[in-house]
DNA sequence: TATACGTGGCA
DNA sequence: TTGCCAAGTAT
């Protein structure tokens, strides 16, 4: 016989709209296929959850799909080459998560056999892997009861529970108020359900709140203002910085391209030579940052904006001969697609080549 | 606890 | 246009 298990309403409620509005994700195991038992893949979980840090959905598709083409397994995503993955990373964001991926996926493939730990704490220690990742690949892929909480259980619990707190303090609270929702029996449905309710009904702005299940229970909405929650401390203003971007072109068609430092912003990704991105450019000392002298001629300013400040990046065009020497290398302007390049420096190469990416 | 760390979409 | 923010982690 099947015993009861105890559940709280809340849970109930969510777990009963979840099964109704199931979203076909790529990482996601088909209901058919959990009705039958099924777990997912323990690496696709943590692939997908690794790209969904700070990521959208839509962003995140086509890289994962990308991924698991090129490395099905997490045995083979660690005898990959570094630099591959980079290249493959190139234009997601948050690039220690691509150097901590290929870390994790080493220690999985040489500490663990192969196999992930399908425990939180052992998740946990995973480079990468923090609190939020280690709780949800803990849940779907391996059924544990681990209170998992992002941004949109950090929203839905708030407003649930009107607490007026601010983020970051409210963590704890939040947390221990999801850990006593959590159901037993279905903690991987639950938490995907919660980050589901977040994604498309307790919203940031203008909530569905008339569709959403656990409308008889919020107490923002009893209070009128659900976008009220969650409080949040004042954010600090973005400073700018600017720099100057050297592109240098062969008359083969080579472009001189550099590594960038393994740590830091934008570290291990590849880049065009830059000065230091500085509060203001000395128009004296710029061309002298150049990695080697020729007729530098100024094309454009480039805007990129990063998390905490704004870069305006002075773009310079020169021919060049390739065999400059400098701790670089020379790329055919037709491959750059093979190179780690991340978005603000596609945009500096556009700037002085317009085609390099058609 | 506060800060560094990308990018693109949307109102 | 400008700011907000999206399935956070490391230090």
């Amino acid at each position: 016989m099947i015993r009861d298990i105890p559940q709280a309403p809340e849970a109930a409620l969510l777990l009963s709209w979840y099964d109704r509005h199931h979203r076909d994700l790529p990482w996601r195991t088909s209901p058919a296929m959990a009705a039958g038992g099924e777990r997912p893949d323990p690496y696709r979980v943590w692939l997908s959850e690794v790209m969904l840090q700070q990521t959208t959905v839509q962003a995140v598709k086509p890289y994962f799909a990308k991924f698991l083409a090129q490395w099905p397994t997490v045995g083979d995503l660690a005898a990959a080459p570094q630099e591959d993955v980079m290249v493959a990373w190139a234009g997601l964001g948050y690039y220690a998560r691509a150097r901590n991926l290929k870390k994790c996926a080493e220690a999985v493939a040489n500490d663990h056999g192969g196999k992930f730990p399908d425990t939180e704490e052992g998740l946990r220690a995973l480079p990468g892997i923090g609190d939020y990742t280690a709780a949800a690949v803990a849940a779907i892929a391996f059924n544990r009861p681990a209170a998992v909480m992002d941004g949109n259980v950090e929203r839905v619990i708030s407003r649930l529970h009107a607490i007026d707190t601010p983020l970051p303090a409210a963590k704890p609270l939040m947390k221990s108020k999801v850990a006593a929702l959590t159901p037993v029996d279905r903690p991987g449905d639950f938490a995907q359900a919660m980050m589901d309710l977040g994604a498309t009904i307790c919203t940031p702005k203008r909530p569905a709140c008339a569709l959403c299940p656990l409308r008889e229970r919020c107490l923002a909405l009893a209070g009128h203002d659900p976008e009220r929650f969650p409080v949040k401390a004042a954010k600090k203003d973005k400073p700018v910085r600017v720099g100057a971007a050297f592109v240098a072109v062969s008359a083969d068609g080579d472009l001189f391209l550099r590594r960038r430092v393994e740590s830091g912003l934008l570290g291990g990704m590849t880049e065009v030579p830059t000065t230091g991105w500085t509060s203001r450019l000395d128009g004296d000392t710029t061309t002298e940052a150049a990695p080697f002298a020729a007729d530098w001629q100024a094309c454009g300013v480039v805007t990129h904006v990063f998390t905490h400040f704004e870069l305006r990046l002075t773009v310079y065009r020169a021919r060049a001969e390739n065999g400059s020497d400098a701790d670089g290398w020379w790329q055919a302007i037709t491959n750059l697609d093979a190179a780690a390049l991340p978005t603000v420096m596609k945009k500096a190469i556009a700037q002085a080549i317009p085609n390099a990416f058609r």
